[in-house]
DNA sequence: TACTCGTGGAC
DNA sequence: TGTCCAAGAGT
């Protein structure tokens, strides 16, 4: 156990990749503490999300907003563009409650807890045993894909995910370190995203190859198991992109719930076996020979391009008109860019 | 428990 | 090209 742990700091102590939201080792030990905002932030940001894609994005966060009440007492359409791109925007919304939250509820200091910062918004298990172990070193222990595969090698344990969870949870327990928790957590993560990999372990300079169950019995590939994921349907749908004769463009703010939450967009129809048209004003739409493909999670998208020139006076029935000036294009989500590409050829002002 | 919720890179 | 996958959370 300890055995496994010590390896795991010592490694790290080598090892441990800089980051901009990260005290390195040695910091660490000379009593540097994280900034808990920008850790918080930062888990926030890696949640489902590679390392490569956050960093541009935590860099933009903490240059517009640098601190929580800064963050807190921002408008929510400027935090959504902020955060197009990034996707799962539910993280966005949820983001700026917590922020509220904190500054609202906490006197604008966070929580220290996993038991505190599991309530907030957007803070699930793995986010409030890593804020709590990175920022506070509080002993939580950390259990995120990383984790999971980790344990599943280590201890040569074939239960399939999600149902392992509560298994792994039990195995990783045993490791956590009550010295240097912060280390630990993002020393057996980082373990796990340069050594112990999904794909091409690098077993041979592993620090706990010889702890290691799956090495031994040589199943390091066939772990972890998974249950099986449904294949993705095709939906098909119509985006609707106009301007008007003084170059605004029509948009829309999509719902907060659902896909896309929050985020600005052209309007669209339903995305569905067979879409049913729903074009925001009567007039003549021209439609592009190309259509933008896009893959969500649990589906793929087949969308179609309008696009129309409206009369100034014109009124959509949903919507509303950004001028030319203010448009940008970056503060659409992806499939709204594609989109966007596709059209702007065929919509140039003069 | 199972489904929803984005995106880009690796292979 | 298609599939998998990445420091998951909410419902």
């Amino acid at each position: 156990m300890r055995e496994i742990t010590n390896a795991l700091l010592d490694w790290y102590d080598i090892h441990a990749r800089a980051m901009p939201w990260r005290v390195m080792p040695a910091d660490r030990k000379a009593g540097k503490r994280p900034d808990p905002y920008a850790v918080w932030l930062s888990e926030v940001m890696l949640q489902q999300t590679t390392v490569a894609a956050v960093r541009a994005y935590h860099e933009k966060f903490t240059t517009l907003w640098p601190n929580v009440a800064a963050l807190a007492s921002a408008d929510d359409a400027d935090v959504m563009a902020a955060w197009a791109g990034l996707g799962y925007y539910a993280r966005a919304r949820n983001l700026l409650k917590s922020a509220r939250a904190v500054v609202h509820e906490h006197g604008g200091m966070f929580p220290i807890t996993y038991d505190a910062l599991i309530k907030l918004p957007g803070i699930g298990p793995y986010t409030a045993a890593a804020i709590s172990a990175i920022a506070f070193d509080e002993p939580s222990t950390v259990l995120d894909g990383n984790v999971e595969r980790v344990m599943a090698r280590l201890y040569d344990d074939h239960t399939p995910l999600p149902a392992a969870k509560t298994v792994f949870m039990d195995y990783a327990r045993r490791h956590t370190s009550n010295d240097r928790p912060g280390d630990y957590a993002q020393a057996v993560m980082d373990l796990g995203a340069t050594i112990c990999t999904p794909k091409t372990p690098v077993c041979g300079i592993c620090p706990i190859q010889s702890q290691c169950d799956s090495f031994c019995a040589g199943t390091q590939l066939d772990l972890p198991k998974k249950t099986p994921k449904k294949p993705k349907p095709t939906r098909t749908g119509i985006a609707y992109i106009a301007r008007r004769e003084d170059g605004a463009w029509l948009l829309e703010t999509r719902p907060e719930k659902g896909l896309l939450g929050g985020m600005l967009g052209w309007p669209t129809t339903e995305w569905a076996d067979d879409p049913v048209d729903a074009a925001p004003h009567s007039t003549n739409w021209t439609e592009l020979n190309d259509h933008a493909r896009h893959t969500f999670t649990h589906f793929h998208l087949i969308l179609r391009v309008q696009t129309a020139w409206l009369p100034a006076d014109a009124s959509p029935n949903r919507g509303h008109f950004i001028a030319a000036e203010t448009f940008d294009a970056t503060s659409l989500p992806t499939v709204m860019k594609k989109a966007y590409t596709l059209a702007a050829a065929t919509l140039r002002h003069v």
